[in-house]
DNA sequence: TATATTTGTGAAGATTATGTGAAGATATTT
DNA sequence: AAATATCTTCACATAATCTTCACAAATATA
């Protein structure tokens, strides 16, 4: 969850980024137009902070900009004393929320959780771990940003697996997440077969690690 | 575009129906939480104006039923006197927006547009995937500029799926939604034979791709 | 080191899911 | 009511993948 903040002032930018810091969000601090338009280009944000104040051009102006982009990330605008028209000028330009300083961060807080909220119950669920990323939705897997193809089985064992980092699975646990519950035909190495057949496909043989006489687990740290 | 006004004090909610009238919104005008509720049932709303201090119940509380029914319409609450402790408890309890009274209407205004502009931006009249656009409007598909003609039953599924690009629609949901509820008849492939039909008028055997054992879903790069 | 146990692997056959044409059943239009 | 369009079912073709098996490789145990 990064949130960006837009601020000439830098006491009061480190300021803000001190109290997001303390929220457990993470944040990068543009101190001015370029250094924000860069930022905005590299990265996808959930929430951009907004300083009505840049020294080298308009918080407006950089709002409308970013909404000519279509890029629809969450703006609060902050601002040392805007009147009424102002708030309306704000709030027609694309802002989705405003608040004038001084303002309480107990108040500033809650309606970013308010904005954040929304865009995060829009937001896909998907799991990362290592260079494997897993997509609960679409159902794609990525490794390394490249699309991966998996099957049905391969794909819930994957699932159940990066649902349970770190945890032992038993191969009884597998088979009955993959097969309804088959398993009692004791010698079957089915879900070696999968297990082996994912292994290749994720090309990691320390992804999904063996161990023995138990069953797998996932190493978070590969 | 209607908005339901909740408001006990008659005067007040008046005055504020003939604001919202006299900017062309549709607008309903509930006095109390029972009436509101009802309201809420019966109807689609793009807004709901409530009024912290109802005279049966608290706004507070109907706002929390609303979201625990997670019904996902846009509150903008209204208050007397709150003080930024009832700010923040506003805002967490799902509220998108607050005024206090007296407000300017200008402000209100303003900030309601805020809201419903992020609402209608998601109601595009069409959608374009590919070599594939569909007009929600006049339910008219083109295909590389060339109109095709689609049944209803294709149709339907078309812009669902269009709807939720790359999102695996199970068969269920799919049937679902051409087909009130008949996909109890376990052996049914009436999906499957529609959306044979669909590929071979969007002349790409791609653009709705089969998830094995799940359901199918678009290919936004096709 | 030799032996037993567990895990990994490729390939083949069995099984299941999906695709397809056609025909009868419904619904809609003329 | 007839003509037309669309929906729905069915039987079978095709394709994906599951599952087993035999054996190889790795690891533990004596």
């Amino acid at each position: 969850m990064n949130i960006l903040i837009v601020e000439d002032d830098e006491l009061t930018a480190k300021q803000l980024a001190q109290l997001l810091k303390s929220e457990k969000y993470g944040c990068d601090v543009a101190y001015g137009y370029k250094e924000a338009q860069n930022f905005i280009d590299d990265n996808t944000y959930a929430l951009i902070l907004l300083d009505w104040n840049l020294g080298d051009g308009d918080g407006l102006n950089l709002l409308q900009e970013i909404r000519k982009l279509e890029i629809k990330t969450p703006v609060f605008m902050l601002s040392a004393n805007a009147g009424i028209d102002d708030r309306v000028a704000v709030l027609d330009s694309g802002a989705d929320d405003y608040l004038c300083k001084p303002y309480s961060s107990v108040e500033l807080l809650a309606r970013m959780r308010a904005l954040l909220r929304r865009e995060s119950s829009e937001k896909i669920s998907s799991i990362v771990i290592g260079s494997v990323k897993l997509d609960l939705v679409t159902r794609e897997v990525f490794v390394n940003d490249i699309n991966v193809k998996l099957t049905t089985a391969e794909f819930d064992l994957l699932e159940l697996f990066m649902q349970n980092p770190n945890q032992v699975l038993t191969r009884y646990q597998l088979s009955e997440h993959i097969n309804k519950d088959n398993y009692s035909v004791k010698h079957s190495n089915l879900v070696d077969v999968h297990i082996k057949n994912l292994r290749k496909k994720l090309d990691n043989k320390e992804f999904i690690l063996n161990v023995r006489g138990v069953g797998y687990k996932v190493n978070k740290s590969s």
